[in-house]
Formats: structure tokens, sequence, C-alpha cells
DNA sequence: CATATACTACTATATGCTGTAGTAAGCATA
DNA sequence: TATGCTTACTACAGCATATAGTAGTATATG
């Protein structure tokens, strides 16, 4: 009996070649499997077949649409804005990490973002400010 | 040619059994295999070997050690209390939140705490605004 | 029109993690 | 010594990801 595979739509990106393709796309808005080939393969070598079955996948998951063009290629676009994707899954990860640690993953996170040396640090007081 | 495998020792939690067993370790202080399955048994069918397996891969983590006795079998105990994992866990994933998506994360942080429902809301708006 | 080129769909393999469990060997005790 | 518990080793399934080949189809070009 053939199982078939129950799309899993999860949103959410997996694995570093996913990330690398998702990066390239929202650079370049909207691209073809042969493009971001072409970017990637400033950087090593990877065959053609490799980005073609990674977006599809992306595809599955919702995080690209693809459209038929004339010259029967697809051309992807990334479903949400790299800010907004930002947004999404930061926002899962962490109603996890909060169903999963409650109080402790507040403290924590006050602790990361104390304990922080980043140049952003005033930045997110401020942020943190506004909503007391 | 054998493959090595390079003793992960991620630190963290995988998955669900993996889940169950820390808890009933934490639980009960210290622990062998029998004990834990004992405790598994009582809500489900599970084999003596699924879980002496899971919890060798505890102890190939590092969240738990273990000591053999002089009966010649081995007592588990956890290597942090739940409390301390929590933390540990927690500012892992903050961490790399942070770390992937900076500010997005932080602001992210706040949106989800402010929107809780959690009777413990107010404390943990407490803590924010502690760092401001 | 014929051939080369390009793109897609489908299939396959490898690796790693987790859950699951069998088998064999060692040891202790009745 | 026979029985039973414990461990080590092995194995396999399911899933996600990375990787890529093959075949079919369509397009372009001489």
């Amino acid at each position: 009996m053939k199982i078939i595979k129950s799309k899993q739509a999860d949103q959410l990106l997996g694995g570093k070649l996913e990330q690398e393709i998702m990066e390239v796309i929202w650079r370049i808005e909207n691209a073809t499997v042969r493009q971001v080939l072409d970017a990637l393969q400033e950087k090593r070598d990877i065959a053609y077949t490799t980005v073609m079955t990674v977006m599809t996948r992306l595809a599955d998951k919702g995080l690209l649409k693809r459209t038929l063009e004339k010259n029967g290629c697809y051309c992807y676009r990334t479903v949400h804005g790299k800010q907004k994707y930002s947004e999404l899954a930061s926002k899962r990860a962490i109603s996890s990490l909060i169903k999963a640690f409650g109080e402790v993953a507040v403290a924590q996170f006050v602790d990361v973002v104390e304990s922080s040396d980043s140049k952003n640090l005033e930045e997110w007081r401020q942020k943190l400010k506004a909503i007391t």
C-alpha cells in the first residue's frame, strides 16, 4: 500500500540549505531554480536537481509559492518577507518555549538580554520599556 | 571503514520518550531502568530494552550520569535538576533565537508575554520591566 | 524537421535522530 | 545448576534533510 505523506506544511525552515535558498530568494525577490542555483554555485558545488528538490519542498511547506511561466518553468516567490517570516518563526519558538518553561523562560530571556554585549542592547531596552 | 559516531553530547532533550523518562527521574531522584520502566508501564506498554536504550542515550548526551552498583546494575541520576535543566534549555533556545532574529525575537518575546493569558502575567511583566 | 538544451517530476540514497525492541551473554541467587 | 534480571549490541522503522540521477517533455535553433 502506498503511503501518502501528509503535507506537513509546518511553515518553518528546517535545515541549512533551505535557509540558504530562502536567503537568496528574499534577496532577489523572485527566482527560478536556475537563478538560485547560480547564486549558490558562487559559493560551492551543488546540483541543479538538489536545489530544485529543496525549492519544491519549501513550496510544500508553504514558504514559497510558485507560478508556471509561459516558458514552462516555475517562478518562485517567498510567501512572507524575511521580516514577516522572522516574526512568525520567533513567535512560534517563543510560544513553545514559554509553554514548556513558563516563568523560567521569562527569567532567562531577561538574563540573555541583560548580559548581551550587542550594540542593540540599548534599543532592546527601549522596546522593553515601551511596554511597561 | 567503521565510522565512530562523535558523541553529540548536545545536552538537550530530543523526543517525547526522552522527556517522559527525564520527568520520572527528576521525580524519584535516582532510578534504575526497572524503576523507570515500572513508572512508564502505568501509562502504557513499553519494553524494558526500549527504556534502557533511551536512558543510555540520555547518559551519552550528558543528561544522565550512571554508576554501577554492587548488584551489577546501573543507577541513573540526572545531571541537572529540572529547574537547572529548564534554565539551560531556555537560555540555549533564547540565545540562538536572538542570534538568528535579533531585535525581532526580542519584540516577539514581549509580544507573546503580553498576550499571554497566564495568571503569572503580572509577575512576568515585572521581570521584563526590571531590565529597562 | 531534427537535434540539442533546459526544466520538471519522480525516484533514490545517505545521514542523523528518535522510538522501539530482539538476542545473546553475564551474573547472582534459589 | 537452572532461572531470572541486567547489560551490550544490533536492528529497523519513520521522519527530516541534503544530495543527485533519470526520464520525460518542452523549447529553441540550425
